[in-house]
DNA sequence: CACGTGAGGTTCGTTCAATGAACCGGCGGG
DNA sequence: CCCGCCGGTTCATTGAACGAACCTCACGTG
């Protein structure tokens, strides 16, 4: 969201998530930050947004806590990581709602089952570890040709830096 | 969030749900209607928003397919009430790393056990129908006084109306 | 009927964040 | 020493959010 980007009045402790995840582009780099972007660059050519702001939206993240800075690496720390049953929940409801056919997979590493909306491996029933949680290119994907996308379509797993 | 408001260039179902409850105050006009809130004016006096942001998200919302009008109620679709683990996780990661302690409390009707942040009573382990939810007011509430937030102190189901 | 009142908006000038292009400094080769 | 890239910052412009004022319809009186 953006502008004025608090929500003082509100007494809730969503309002008090909204001001730190809320804005414009910040849940965006969140989900980037699991699939493995880390360099402010990587950032920069695979969403399309200003430096600025990408600079603002680092910057505030990792003053809130949910990044830390490790070098030039942006890297979730551990509050940051429990974001992920947000960022999946919101992007099933969308890819059930919005999408006409999913764009990425997120399956079970262990045994190649998809994670369901509630996070559990729809073949194992087990709720599954972030780091088992692997990510692949969906039927629905529409070939953005940047070198960070091309990057993100082949396989790996959540956290695991696309670069060496 | 704000501004541009679409993220045409991304490709990912979590930027189309965004474009869709991605906006500033969006998600909490539907945190609001998931309390009961339906009417223009009493979304008016609990959220601190000026009218004609407020008008532009119903309309926006209604346009989407998350809330339909019924009369002067603005009321939620199955669409939007499947938006309820969205809401719910993110408030709950949001108490846990941000507040000090929980303003709202969500609470198994059947058995009183407190709603898990995976959506299951702790009590009863068993994942809750939405309209099986009660919601409490918390040790953190800092009571805002306007008529709404003291409607909505007093326990209820998520859903049901606040007014008559 | 005239009149007031409240709900549900719309209009409009101001403010402030997002945008995008240009600029800047450090550093790692060649 | 010079070149180019990475990781930013600066700045003018655009457009959304803000807040106050206004409008309109429905209803309830006197």
């Amino acid at each position: 969201m953006a502008l004025g980007k608090d929500y003082a009045a509100q007494d809730c402790s969503l309002a008090r998530a909204l001001e730190v995840v809320g804005e414009r582009w910040t849940l965006l780099i969140v989900r980037d930050a699991f699939y493995g972007v880390r360099r402010f660059s990587d950032f920069l050519a695979h969403l399309d947004v200003p430096r600025a702001v990408l600079s603002a939206r680092l910057q505030s993240l990792v003053e809130s806590g949910v990044l830390a800075k490790d070098g030039h690496d942006y890297v979730l720390t551990d509050m940051g990581k429990e974001l992920w049953p947000v960022v999946h929940t919101l992007a099933r409801w969308g890819e059930e709602h919005l999408s006409a056919e999913p764009c990425r997979l997120f399956v079970h590493a262990g045994c190649g089952g998809r994670v369901g909306t509630d996070g559990a491996c729809a073949a194992c029933d087990r709720r599954i570890p972030l780091e088992d949680v692997e990510i692949h290119a969906g039927p629905g994907a529409r070939h953005r040709d940047d070198p960070v996308s091309r990057l993100l379509r082949t396989p790996h797993r959540l956290l695991e830096p696309i670069r060496p």
